[in-house]
DNA sequence: TAGTGGTCTAGACCACCTC
DNA sequence: AGGTGGTCTAGACCACTAC
């Protein structure tokens, strides 16, 4: 695998498919690649060159980085979908058989409706709402992370009954509604410094954002606009039609 | 907005920070930033830590770069709605209003069928299908990359009498086929080099990956599956329950 | 030609982890 | 203590776009 210096290709982009390569040859997941500066001296290329490299190839799930540690080939690239093992769920509540799931509860609190909340949620700016924060796990490790925010008034004392675990089952027992999902917007995007350490997720792995309205039956009030953060290595969104 | 040098947090999360703040404050969709040399000037940083907090928010869909020109401010994302029936076109025609949009065939060829191909299709790994790549457009910007697979005895010709355009109208008119969606696996993922240079995407910026299996009918034979990428930028998934 | 973003090199120091 | 990845600075040159 040798690097053209001269080429229209980056250099960066060359050696970020030499190490592809080899990891696909010679490594296995779990193994640790050689140091920054061992790969650097390899390639002969600068240690800021290698690790833009590097950054595409954590960036698309083959490589992860561990600081004081060093870099390791992955559990399960990305580029096998249809071998993942994940169960697939729409809800995302309903996690599957065979794999052991759990809810943090990381923060509860109330505050000031911004903007999008207030408009989805049918309230005004500055309305005060609750703010439920909680991180799901699959397999032990974080897959999810996931913010509520439920208007104030028909949920009193909603800090003191929910206790973690699942706040629609909460929102049933303990208030009498029937939360349904209204729609749900789906997008890719990079995790902010708070939602990759909550995921222990590299900064360049692409999450699906899930952002989804709950109305209390078919066309009741607004319940709750929840915004779930997934690493999509991790769970798939299947949708049967 | 000051920048704490010697705090924990790192300078050019800071500065990301400060420049999504001026985006919502004062820029629109559209508008160009500040050259990085003036910005990492007035920021009092290097050009490079400039550009690794750039980096984030191009990466968020925030901004988006063009060499040359200068960085700007990415229009607000469209929405997309996913219904069984739902075909690209309709769903522009839908959003519609004031956006343009096309298809630009990229190639069509017959291929082997890999394993993930031929596994979705029923069909044996190595058998030939049709593969299809197209690109679609909004407002003339590439927005989504779509790679179909089709069988190759039930379409014979396919080559010959596709020639852009809808492929689902294609299947029906001149087949009498009636496509309809089985299933939809959405992940989040960086594009490759190749996706990346179809939609004149950043390497940082994810892309939602919609793969989709389509049938003849409620639960015909299986006709086309398609593996779509989709700048999350432009166009948003939305369903509705 | 002038201005923009894209890439590469060089050197330094820091934060984290294991021993 | 020693090794790892994380960040920041500095300077240079290139490729692309508009005029």
């Amino acid at each position: 695998m040798d690097i053209d210096r001269w080429g229209p290709r980056p250099v960066y982009e060359q050696v970020a498919e030499a190490i592809a390569g080899e990891i696909t040859a010679h490594l296995r997941p779990g193994e640790r690649l050689p140091a920054e500066d061992a790969l650097a001296a390899r390639f002969a290329v600068n240690r800021h060159t290698l690790r833009h490299a590097v950054d595409h190839l954590v960036a698309r799930g083959w490589l992860e980085r561990r600081r004081g540690l060093g870099t390791f080939v992955c559990d399960r690239p990305l580029d096998y979908p249809l071998h993942s093992q994940t169960r697939f769920s729409e809800t995302i509540d309903a996690i599957g058989q065979g794999h052991s799931h759990g809810t943090r509860l990381v923060r509860l609190a109330t505050q000031a409706a911004d903007a999008e909340v207030a408009g989805v949620l049918g309230l005004r700016p500055g309305n005060t709402v609750w703010r439920i924060d909680t991180l799901r796990e699959i397999d032990a490790r974080p897959a999810t992370v996931i913010t509520h925010w439920l208007p104030l008034e028909p949920l009193p004392e909603l800090g003191l009954r929910y206790r973690g675990g699942s706040l629609h089952a909460c929102l049933r027992d303990a208030y009498g509604f029937a939360p349904r999902r209204s729609w749900t917007r789906v997008a890719a995007q990079l995790p902010t410094a708070e939602e990759a350490a909550l995921l222990l997720a590299p900064r360049q792995l692409p999450l699906l954002r899930l952002r989804t309205l709950n109305r209390d039956g078919e066309a009741g009030i607004a319940l709750e606009y929840a915004v779930a953060r997934t690493r999509s290595d991790r769970l798939e969104l299947r949708i049967e039609h």
